[in-house]
DNA sequence: TTCCTTACTGAAAATCATTTTCAAATAGTA
DNA sequence: TACTATTTGAAAATGATTTTCAGTAAGGAA
């Protein structure tokens, strides 16, 4: 069993059938180390079941997302790619030079959100962090 | 002179023309406390200036936000709306129930983007920091 | 295995946001 | 006041996403 097919399995228990338009979308999505946009997926997806319809990219996206398997990247040149998603409290850092996406974890802004929700009055409830950068190889 | 004419000083001293258009999408932007989308800056700042066109909105919007007046305000909801921008380098908190917006600023990411920089091996050059909650009316 | 129901499919059409085109209007300098 | 380049709004064009629909096929039931 590739890793992908824990998707597929997460999909059926969920009510959702097997099709090969499925497999292909999300065999492609979840081997990808940047962030891809729906036209993206269909074009890479089709080198592998070719009478995919660009719908069912946009249709199996939804689900995928719906089950947390992948989220949306939001980007300074567009927020409509997407990723396989973290397990746990994870966030992004993307690489300005190629796209590549990698999850990191560990941060603590427990200080700066008591600070701030003292300061403001709110409830803080959820952040959104994301480091840009130059990855290893685009640095040289 | 109003607050919102200096915006209006800023697009003149950058050659743009001062028209009633473009005063009415102004004064609607910066007024406001939430994140407009192009849609509601054109509803809105036809109040003020009923013979606005939707397209003058879209194109002044595209010149504010290229003079750094105002910013993209990313959220689950989607990625289309604006607000004045802050001074410095600041980060929003954004109201879950109202959409109300705040910025706030004395983040301190140093810790955290040092350590990541290490593990990951990016050199790191920028993050997006946006916190989500409840703003004091909306608690109770 | 075969059957049957229902979910899924791709194509085409519809929708929605945004951008481009264009001729008329006008800001603001000369 | 006159002039010229910029700006305007409307309409058309574009591009992304969603809906519709009739045919197909997944996968549980028999």
């Amino acid at each position: 069993m590739t890793a992908s097919e824990t998707w597929l399995e997460q999909l059926h228990d969920n009510g959702y059938r097997i099709t090969a338009a499925r497999r292909a979308v999300v065999h492609t999505v979840f081997g990808a180390t940047h962030a891809l946009t729906p036209q993206e997926v269909y074009d890479a997806a089709r080198k592998i079941y070719r009478a995919l319809g660009l719908v069912t990219v946009y249709r199996t996206l939804e689900k995928l997302e719906e089950l947390h398997l992948i989220q949306r990247v939001h980007q300074p040149v567009g927020c409509q790619a997407f990723i396989a998603a973290g397990v746990g409290h994870q966030h992004l850092l993307l690489c300005q030079g190629c796209g590549q996406v990698e999850f990191f974890e560990g941060d603590d802004l427990d200080a700066l959100t008591r600070s701030i929700a003292r300061k403001t009055g709110y409830q803080i409830n959820e952040h959104w962090l994301q480091l840009f950068g130059l990855c290893m190889n685009c640095r040289s």
